[in-house]
DNA sequence: CTTCTCCGTTTTGCATACAATATGCGAAAT
DNA sequence: ATTTCGCATATTGTATGCAAAACGGAGAAG
């Protein structure tokens, strides 16, 4: 029997509204901040409200979009505090990863870190940018994947979604794209020496760039410093 | 005209039989692991399916119940393993907290947070453990709130959310709480004099103590060591 | 005795109709 | 001229009916 046979595609109508609309809110198709009236999206997408609405729950609870109660959904827009909090928060969730990571990773998970980055270095030679984002995200998630912690894991995606959201397509100039590259190759390193302070020291460095990369792209787009709705979120502290 | 008038409550159905639900689930009257029948749970909260299923995304999307697709939704159940990780980011997250809350925190809050302190203590000299663990929980809460980072707050809540579902109420004896008072005196003491780093450390050990009195806690009641049902969650790398 | 299949029941997913709430505009009053 | 009120319209919230999928048990085949 083969292994690793991965389960038939499932379509639940309201899961797969769920996911043309991240993409369109990704693409930017539907931009930040922007009102996402149900009839016409109804009409858009071809279904009724009933799925539509299931999947806007599924988004907010993603924190993807924002929901009012009696007066719709809009895209979450991400203000500039909000974006240095994400960073902030994202640094302690992937410090955390490294150090888990190089305790718990497999060989054979170094191995398959050690080819994608080196499909990575690749794409960085033929200057093939999506490629290099992808592979980038990628080997990002399977670090965290390897902390071997789900409910990190969900909390990283789940932070990761908004940012994806926003992603600014930080243009990456030569020298930040080539220092990027080998910040990469110290992390895989670290993590086959089972470094863990070293690699989660490398991954703060790696998003303190990214940082000052996105703000300094916002600065230059200029963009108030905070635009973002209310939002309902989770009750402070429940009893 | 008089300032701070609070906006009136509106409810909206589908919130209210959240809020409910989220209530069952905590007093253990919808068990973990327990499948929740839709056209029951109707009959009893006297609602129409509409709104129990909204209901029932927003809690799925704080993780309090798992969905599967066309098979229904489930107390989300925490085996031992979950617990671990849990603990595990929660202590990343209130590392963080502490870090921040140090730096950030005004001395109003410094004062809000002693006079909780001394509310506490009192609760402990009377012997009242319902009002010592609503002060405790306030007091983590707040230290969290100081740290003055939204998506921080967010991701906290949402973890203790989790884990309040399963609140074992530890058993504490007499010294393991004399010695989380005195936890606390400290942590109070650290961020009054802005040591993040030692107001870290003892956020630190102080959820090693509650990890390992859950742990006891849970082994001594005997629970398998994974009952977790499969969990949909959040896709693990977005394209 | 076990396993497979079929079919009725139960339960979930979706569509649509109806009710409640918000929004926007114009007229009337001050 | 400005504000307020009332009403028409648009949009969201809820209920319910129907379709599709899953579950469970009886009976047949091995």
């Amino acid at each position: 029997m083969p292994t690793d046979v991965g389960a038939v595609e499932r379509r639940v109508l309201h899961e797969a509204v769920a996911d043309r609309l991240r993409e369109l809110i990704i693409e930017g198709v539907l931009a930040p901040g922007a009102h996402l009236n149900e009839r016409i999206l109804c009409e858009q997408l071809q279904v009724s409200r009933t799925p539509l609405r299931e999947a806007f729950r599924t988004l907010a609870g993603e924190g993807v979009i924002d929901l009012m109660p009696n007066r719709g959904a809009v895209v979450a827009a991400l203000s500039r505090d909000d974006l240095e909090h994400a960073f902030e928060l994202m640094t302690a969730l992937e410090g955390l990863a490294g150090e888990l990571a190089a305790k718990r990773a497999t060989p054979a998970e170094v191995r398959r870190i050690r080819s994608m980055q080196a499909e990575m270095t690749q794409a960085h030679s033929r200057r093939d940018l999506p490629a290099y984002y992808r592979l980038n995200r990628a080997i990002h998630a399977l670090i965290v994947c390897l902390a071997g912690n789900p409910m990190l894991t969900e909390s990283h995606s789940r932070l990761n979604a908004k940012l994806q959201a926003v992603r600014f397509r930080s243009n990456l100039n030569r020298e930040k794209w080539d220092a990027a590259l080998a910040e990469h190759a110290a992390m895989v390193e670290a993590l086959a020496a089972r470094d863990g302070a070293q690699l989660a020291a490398l991954l703060r460095g790696h998003l303190a760039g990214k940082r000052a990369s996105v703000l300094a792209q916002l600065d230059a787009t200029g963009v108030e410093r905070d635009q973002s709705p209310a939002r309902a979120g989770i009750q402070e502290h429940r009893q």
